[in-house]
DNA sequence: TAGGATGGTTATCGATCATAACTAAATTCA
DNA sequence: TGAATTTAGTTATGATCGATAACCATCCTA
């Protein structure tokens, strides 16, 4: 894998092409890149309603499960509930989704989305489903389904098919 | 994608199985999980050397170009050169890699790894090596092979082969 | 030579990820 | 029953990482 062609033709050589070395081997690298440049276009996506992409997961998980208590939200999400604390916080500020204390365990939240999130939820899947468009248009039908096995297999996530 | 393969009955719906909703469409989520287990894996494969991925990804990368450019290093990286002078400041405090001005150009800096920092790459890359394969062991070969050509792809870096 | 482009730096910010310590309530069990 | 433990949520705090704006010194070019 090479990157700038370069066109210096310069007497140096080292100009040309630079080298990535032992990085060519690692799977990681390249996963980290290319999760920076999705997140990049999903931010961009949703730039307009300033939401970022864990706001968008934690929004889905919610409209999808209602009533679910807040760290198993986060567990989930594969989110410290002591960091997503502060996440949900943020959203109920916003007026997107709500806690409410569980009648059968008074410690535990439920979260739920308001009115005003659910009404919103329909538009932020049209944005997210575009941006998906656009990684598939990039990756082609086939490659695209082969990622999620392969990506869920290693996030050591459930199988992704069924 | 579900998590828990919902060994529970019936009675409580919630406590069953948690709905992913349109998150099972989005590459990007997967994305995101399988970086950070592979990064998981990473960092406690180098925790002896307390060193991290970016770090890592620096020093083969001046292993490999002896005498690049700060700016060029970055930008092979995708990493802002602003960004990239207090990493590449820790490297050198650390004794692993130093700065030399270039002649050809006073403002610019040459980076090359220090004795000490090439004499450590060998076992940082044997390090690197068996998390590859841990990494392998997960997916199979073919897949793992698949997964560089999708994710550079993706990344929008060079074609990976060649 | 003037103006713009480039290489490097500082300062600052926001988003995540991680740990430790704490409360209140639930659960376990001797 | 009552003590010990676990669980749900919270606060505080620190490290890493990615991003912007502003700046200086040096190059390059019209």
């Amino acid at each position: 894998m090479r990157v700038q062609p370069k066109a210096n033709g310069e007497d140096r050589p080292e100009a040309a092409a630079i080298d990535y070395g032992r990085l060519d081997l690692h799977v990681g690298y390249v996963l980290r890149r290319a999760q920076l440049a999705i997140f990049q276009d999903f931010i961009a996506a949703f730039e307009a309603f300033d939401l970022r992409p864990a706001q968008y997961s934690i929004l889905t998980v919610i409209e999808a499960n209602p009533g679910l208590r807040q760290s198993q939200v986060a567990l989930a999400l594969g989110i410290k509930k002591t960091n997503f604390v502060a996440m949900i916080d943020a959203l109920e500020r916003r007026g997107l989704a709500r806690r409410a204390p569980s009648d059968a365990d008074r410690r535990a939240l439920e979260l739920r989305l308001t009115e005003a999130g659910a009404a919103l939820m329909p538009r932020l899947h049209d944005i997210a489903a575009a941006h998906e468009r656009r990684v598939i248009a990039r990756l082609g039908v086939e490659a695209h389904q082969a990622l999620f096995t392969q990506l869920a297999a290693i996030a050591g996530l459930a199988d992704a098919a069924e």
